[in-house]
DNA sequence: GGCTGGTTTTGATCTGCATCAATCCTTCGG
DNA sequence: CCGAAGGATTGATGCAGATCAAAACCAGCC
């Protein structure tokens, strides 16, 4: 069950200086310019923090970070997909989110100094980049912008475990579906109701915290009734105002009696 | 349900002497310097921001914040306990976490300018000191140490709602209810095993995400067992190791059978 | 075609916890 | 001392969703 790989901590005990690591690959700066953490530096303050990380090129289910480690920098993606995921204690994952290009992971690990209480592990070929803690440090010493982007960012995980928390802990399963459903044809143009599942359903289900069957019953009550059809991976929007309601809590659908 | 009480007992104060702002009752400086956001600040910065903000004195049941509300500065606690807690659609409570003195609040909101996604009510008699964005924005500028202690605190938070998460998603009502306890024991030295509810039982349930009855009879089952001792608020731990056993798992408790 | 391995569906059953309801136990004010 | 009002406890009952089990589906592949 456990993938052993590879982690940055390798390079944390590789060297004692704090600069430049011979082990570490250099990060292009353009690429990092481009990220919303960094939009608000200036040319020379990228180039900086650019020269004190380094690039890790990671492949496929390769695991980053598991519950107890610590980091003394954070992660920053730039190319590829990862989970961020929990165990619980008979096994059973339970992936918190997906993190794509922008995405930063081990803010909270390093400024606090405490163990991860997460997971996080590659779903594809994966580049990230290591900023050591000294080199955040810096940059926020230096410039307020980044102080203010950094809190900024924080500040939207803050409110999306929230919003996770709040789906988990007090919408039923069908409010769930029907949530996970509307927030992910919100990506698409407006009248394109259609939902293609990035992954199985076992894996969607998890990430909702309910059983593959229960998510397998709640899309059939839900086609049963004529909000939605169901098309092997994806799901077109039938009613997206029944829908609404049903999320909401003030729609009803038939009991199956 | 809703208990509508004043919010301006301040006025009662408002004759002794101190000169007013338009806005609100001047802070004490010393005071704020208590708290560990303010801890590495030097005076003079402290008496800046102690400047800046002000003094909000509040009734027991009072509601500070609500969902949808914007906020252009943050709150800490001085004095007494507030619930920061989410509604279900049909008006159910779920209580994220108690707030005491030294927490803050609505720095989320604040630095990314979203509506409030919970609800924040007094549980006692409450001090607050309310402190603009501007003040804190310069305190932030001025100083790395504060800077440093914000983003501290902010990941402290962070992790406390990955907990939250984690409880409430993977595990159940008796291990919600051990982690909770041996959580909160955590803070006292280590032979003074005992926890003191900050709030009534229910609250304390709601916050573990199960019913005030369930909270009652896992207690009691725990005591039946002699891992724990309840003297009305204040909790005893017997054995500490038999409830991280619990907690993870791997322990037994009789089924009651 | 038939075989294999993975995903999805469907039905039957089980169970942990909520909910409802009654009682008891504290404060606290008069 | 009584009575009222919140808590806290305890028992009885119900239900949402997990779990178990089996079938159906759906590739790819020899």
């Amino acid at each position: 069950m456990n993938r052993r790989s590879r982690t940055a901590l390798q390079y944390e005990f590789s060297g004692c200086g704090v600069t430049m690591h011979s082990t570490g690959i250099p990060l292009d700066a353009d690429l990092l310019a481009g990220l919303s953490l960094f939009t608000d530096l200036d040319r020379g303050q990228v180039e900086a923090i650019a020269r004190g990380g380094w690039l890790q090129e990671e492949s496929r289910a390769t695991r980053i970070l598991s519950r107890g480690d610590y980091l003394d920098g954070l992660y920053t993606v730039l190319e590829g997909h990862l989970k961020l995921y929990m165990l619980s204690c008979n096994g059973d994952e339970r992936v918190l989110r997906v993190l794509g290009p922008g995405d930063s992971f081990g803010e909270a690990i390093m400024f606090n100094s405490i163990p991860s209480p997460v997971f996080v592990e590659t779903l594809s070929v994966v580049n990230l980049a290591y900023l050591p803690r000294q080199v955040i440090s810096d940059a926020l010493a230096r410039s307020p912008d980044f102080t203010a982007a950094m809190l900024r960012g924080m500040s939207a995980l803050m409110r999306e475990l929230i919003t996770d928390l709040e789906t988990c802990c007090l919408q039923n399963a069908l409010q769930r579906t029907v949530s996970y459903l509307l927030r992910n044809a919100a990506d698409r143009p407006s009248p394109h109701l259609e939902v293609c599942l990035p992954a199985p359903k076992s894996v969607i289900a998890s990430t909702l915290n309910i059983s593959a069957e229960t998510f397998s019953r709640e899309l059939h009550r839900l086609q049963d009734e004529g909000f939605i059809e169901i098309n092997r991976r994806t799901i077109y929007l039938r009613d997206r105002d029944g829908l609404l309601a049903l999320a909401e809590g003030t729609g009803r659908v038939g009991a199956g009696n």
